[in-house]
RNA sequence: AGGGCUAUCGCCAAGCGGUAAGGCAUAGGAUUUUGAUUCCUACAUUCGUUGGUUCGAAUCCAACUAGCCCUGCCA
């Protein structure tokens, strides 16, 4: 009788009961984007949060454009939000459609509303209409126009639709209340008049509706039962449901809202990640440290490990940031078994096996991912002259450190067992070369008389490798300064970006395969097609593995 | 301040009148061919504050406090 309660969060629980109401008898969601911009992981929330509503209860999912205003939209977003929808899997079948579509059937329900009385044009310009609309704490001031006849706002309006009046001359408003303490309630425009050109619909039109009219109209039509959007439109949905009132739906849509994804050490204002472009401070949209859809995307991050980090979020409705440790820990648990291991050395130092035959090579066959025996194995080169990790040698090590030092034994990853001889250095003090010998009884890594080592250090061949392009990359934003400044500008890390020539195993870059790797120790990089040449593969860091052994503090003064 | 919303561990988040789930992070320990992974263990006598109702309150009521949103012919 284990009671295996899945949660529900508040939003299956108003479904829950919208649906044993009868309210509804199915479910319908959407994702309705404005073709503006780019998609961040705050879109990522909403798309998989209506998506996966839709399955659960076995119902409808639609993907929307909401183009109301031509003025900020255009068909290269429309493109781009699309190919990250499908990248992350929120599968809309063919269910694609565009507000611009509507305009007829919104330009319908206006003149419906003018008939009811509910709608009247009006001439006050955009200044007055500011004046007269009071402020937070007084009420507004009737719209001379609000009593125009019926009939005359009909012809003003069929005007306006006809292109007799300039941009901003003329106006629809609903007739609601000037002194409703929701100044969303107080006579809202409903319709304007602009000469633009539509991404969709070209010159067919001259006047558009607005969100508050239009997203009703839209939910409605296409039969939404639950519109979910963020807490912003909290105080719209009055007039949501005046709108759908007044229009007489028959199974009107319900709008329930849900607080926004935030994340910590991130830039998401679309205004702050502009500049950051425009300064040439990073890529562009799809920067790997920003997170757009399509930077995580080119970063390395799979549409699973986003899919989990908004499950392990949840939804709410208090205002909430997650910590970056939480995306970063969801891709780790993806990609840990998912992708082969394989050794790199980032801040290589020789290593020479002074009782290795000279000209000696020998491939050692080696497991990809000892946790995953489907991903098979690989040959790996050995030789005398081998790069090993800087700080995986100490001359003089602190206690518990088990790596290699001066008469210390070791084992090198998939291969031998080496004891440290010593080291050789260059004029200035700085390491030449380490030295040491390996015990031939050992291939593979294991003692035949069951002699233990502590340490395990992974190695590159030295003259049969790749030396690859690796980025790595930290906080975009300074995370003790916090994001941002007096002046309101971004705390921007100038060390977000480092870039280092690594060594790693030759027959990753000859691999067709290659899209991501855990290099051994340093963490998980994948490849960027994007800034890759054709055989010249650029890895990204993803993020790191949780390893680092933590040097004592410095202690003891200079004798 | 007029309206709306929110407040449970460092960060998310369950809970919906019967005596504080879970995850991330963190700290110990065990195993380990990389100090990773895996596996154990620890981690809120207390739910923004103060009162009240009740046998019993994070859950109901009242007042207070703090934070977020709203005065586009943007979405």
């Amino acid at each position: 009788m284990e009671n295996e309660t899945v949660s529900r969060n508040f939003i299956e629980r108003e479904i829950d009961k919208d649906l044993s109401e009868g309210v509804y008898d199915h479910v319908c969601t959407r994702f309705p984007p404005e073709p503006n911009g780019y998609l961040h992981i705050g879109h990522a929330k909403s798309i998989l949060l209506n998506y996966g509503l839709s399955k659960e209860y076995d119902g409808e999912f639609h993907m929307r454009f909401d183009d109301t205003n031509p003025t900020k939209e255009k068909d290269e977003f429309v493109d781009s939000i699309l190919s990250d929808i499908k990248w992350l899997g929120a599968d809309y079948k063919d269910h694609l459609y565009f507000a611009s579509d509507y305009f007829d059937k919104m330009y319908e329900a206006a003149v419906k509303l003018i008939e009811k009385g509910k709608a009247y044009v009006s001439d006050l310009s955009a200044e007055k209409i500011k004046e007269t609309r009071g402020t937070l704490t007084e009420a507004g001031t009737n719209d001379p126009n609000r009593d125009r006849p019926v009939e005359e706002s009909k012809k003003l309006f069929e005007e306006m639709k006809a292109g007799k009046y300039e941009d901003g001359s003329l106006v629809l408003r609903a007739k609601i209340d000037m002194a409703s303490p929701n100044i969303n309630m107080r006579d809202p425009v409903i319709y304007r008049v602009a000469h633009i050109s539509h991404h969709r619909t070209g010159d067919k039109w001259c006047i558009y509706p607005m969100y508050d009219f239009a997203h009703p109209i839209e939910d409605a039509i296409e039969g939404i039962t639950h519109s979910i959007c963020t807490l912003e439109f909290e105080d719209h949905r009055p007039l949501y449901d005046w709108v759908v009132k007044e229009l007489e739906y028959e199974m009107p849509p319900r709008q329930i809202e849900f607080a926004k994804m935030y994340l910590t050490n991130v830039v998401t204002g679309k205004r702050y990640i502009k500049k950051l472009v425009e300064e040439g401070k990073v890529d562009g949209w799809d920067d790997p440290r920003l997170v757009s859809i399509a930077g995580l995307k080119r970063r390395g991050f799979t549409p699973e490990s986003i899919r989990m980090f908004v499950e392990l979020c949840g939804v709410s409705k208090s205002q909430a940031s997650a910590e970056y440790g939480m995306l970063e820990y969801c891709i780790r648990e993806d990609l840990k078994v998912k992708r082969p291991r394989v050794m790199a050395v980032l801040d290589p130092v020789k290593l020479v096996i002074d009782n290795y035959p000279e000209g000696q090579t020998e491939l050692l066959d080696v497991a990809n991912n000892l946790e995953n025996e489907s991903l098979g194995s690989r040959k790996v080169i050995f030789e005398r002259e081998l790069f090993i990790e800087a700080e995986d040698f100490m001359e003089e090590p602190p206690k518990k450190y088990f790596r290699l030092f001066p008469g210390n034994e070791v084992r090198l990853m998939n291969a031998y067992l080496v004891t440290c001889t010593g080291v050789e250095k260059n004029p200035d003090g700085s390491i030449k070369e380490i030295h040491c010998t390996y015990d031939p009884e050992t291939r593979g890594g294991n003692a035949p008389d069951g002699r233990k080592v502590k340490g395990t250090i992974h190695w590159v061949s030295a003259n049969h490798n790749y030396k690859g392009t690796v980025r790595l990359y930290e906080n975009l934003i300074d995370e003790e300064k916090g994001v941002y400044n007096e002046e309101g500008e971004i705390n921007f890390n100038p060390d977000s970006l480092k870039v280092c020539e690594a060594v790693i195993e030759e027959g990753v870059k000859s691999a067709k395969a290659f899209e991501s790797f855990q290099f051994v120790r340093n963490g998980f990089y994948t490849v960027d097609y994007k800034d890759s040449a054709e055989n010249e593969p650029v890895f990204n860091r993803i993020v790191s593995l949780k390893s680092s052994f933590k040097l004592p503090a410095q202690g003891g003064g200079a004798n």
